[in-house]
Formats: structure tokens, C-alpha cells, sequence
DNA sequence: AGCGGGATTTTCT
DNA sequence: GAAAATCCCGCTT
């Protein structure tokens, strides 16, 4: 039914607005977790608050490579976070997803987070944390088991909020931090 | 509801 | 050596 997206190609900005609505499936212990993405922020190499302003490093090279790999990153000696990269080959963006939504049984998840409510998938470290996403799925192909992206039809604006990213000391001002308006999984509305 | 500090380690200067 | 695309807890209002 549901295909991977053909829109990764485009910018970071397009690409984060536009994956909001869309969902992943995990395989965790051979049971599948759907989850709805629901916030996301751009980062671009243009951008100094991004990993890849600066240039190609061992840490950011899944940003270089193909759309439709998965860029996990590790940070505050304690968490992970994941992006979807966009935008043709050699040029660094990526999406970074902030907040998902369970759309199935959370029991699996709970397994690995075991948080009540919202605050399972709530942030970007947390549905790292409930959906077993590390280290060993940088560069994954999200065409790919155990962890897939799946395309839905595309929001209508009004259902769209658009902000200011979080936790930055650089680039505050650009707005590339895209969410669903009124759902209750968003980090901050 | 909002602020401040601690956890803990990789990355870059 | 400092900062980091964060989270959680405890304290204050």
C-alpha cells in the first residue's frame, strides 16, 4: 500500500515539512511497531547550526551519502538522535526526527522505554531510546528491515505549525522546526 | 510552569 | 578543554 517516499531528494526544509504524517515501521524481537512522525527540524550545510557545516567528518558522513539513509548521532555523553538525509547526493542536510507517535501496541516499546503517556516517544533521545535506534543503525537504508519509511498523503497547511528549532546556540532565528498542529506527542508546542 | 544542575562521552578547537 | 540538534529530577513560584 504505503511506498518510500520519492521527495527525499529536495531540501531539508521541503523534506521535514513534508515527512510530517508519514511513518515508520520497526521490527523489535520480531513484533512490528508503526510510528507516526509528528515533529521534525531541517539541518543543511549551509546552516551553521548543523553537524555538516563545517565539513565531512567520521561523524557526519552518513550526511554526504544518499537520501534515504538513516544518520544517527550520538551526544550528551548519554543520548541518541536520528535523522532521515535529504537532498541530492555530496550536498549534507538531513531531517531530524523530534517526535514520533506509536500507532500500534506500545508494549515492545515500553520494553526499552518504560515511560507512561506521551513521554515514550516525546523528543528526539527518547524514541531513540523506545525504538532501540543506535549506533549500529547509522547509514541503515530505511528501504530496508528492521527499520522502514513509509510515504502518507501530505498534511494540509493548517495542520502544519512552523518554528524556531530547539536547544541551539547557533541559527535561533531560522524557522525549519516543522511539528502537527495540536498533537499531544510533540516536545513543545 | 519554569529554572537549574547533573549525567557522561564524543567531537572539534 | 569546552560544548553539545537531551533528558530527568528537584526546587521555586
Amino acid at each position: 500500500m504505503s511506498h518510500f517516499p520519492r521527495f527525499l531528494h529536495q531540501s531539508a526544509e521541503i523534506v521535514a515539512k513534508r515527512l510530517l504524517g508519514c511513518y515508520m515501521s520497526r521490527i523489535l524481537d520480531g513484533e512490528i511497531v508503526r510510528v507516526k512522525i509528528v515533529e521534525t527540524e531541517a539541518y543543511d550545510q549551509t546552516d551553521p547550526a548543523s553537524h555538516s557545516f563545517r565539513g565531512k567528518t567520521r561523524r557526519n558522513e552518513v550526511m554526504f551519502g544518499d537520501c534515504g539513509h538513516l544518520y544517527v548521532y550520538f551526544t550528551y555523553g548519554m543520548h541518541y538522535c536520528c535523522n532521515i538525509v535529504t537532498g541530492p547526493k555530496d550536498h549534507a542536510s538531513a531531517v531530524l526526527i523530534r517526535a514520533v507517535e506509536p500507532l500500534d501496541d506500545i508494549g515492545i516499546l515500553r520494553k526499552y522505554r518504560d515511560i507512561a503517556g506521551t513521554g515514550i516517544t516525546n523528543g528526539p533521545a527518547k524514541l531513540c531510546q523506545a525504538l532501540s535506534i543506535d549506533a549500529s543503525l547509522n547509514g541503515h537504508d530505511l528501504r530496508l528491515a528492521p527499520l522502514t519509511l513509509h510515504e502518507s498523503p501530505a498534511l494540509n497547511d493548517t495542520e502544519i505549525v512552523q518554528t524556531t528549532r530547539i536547544g541551539l546556540s547557533t541559527g535561533r532565528e531560522t524557522k525549519w522546526r516543522f511539528y502537527i498542529r495540536d498533537n499531544p506527542y510533540v516536545s513543545r508546542q
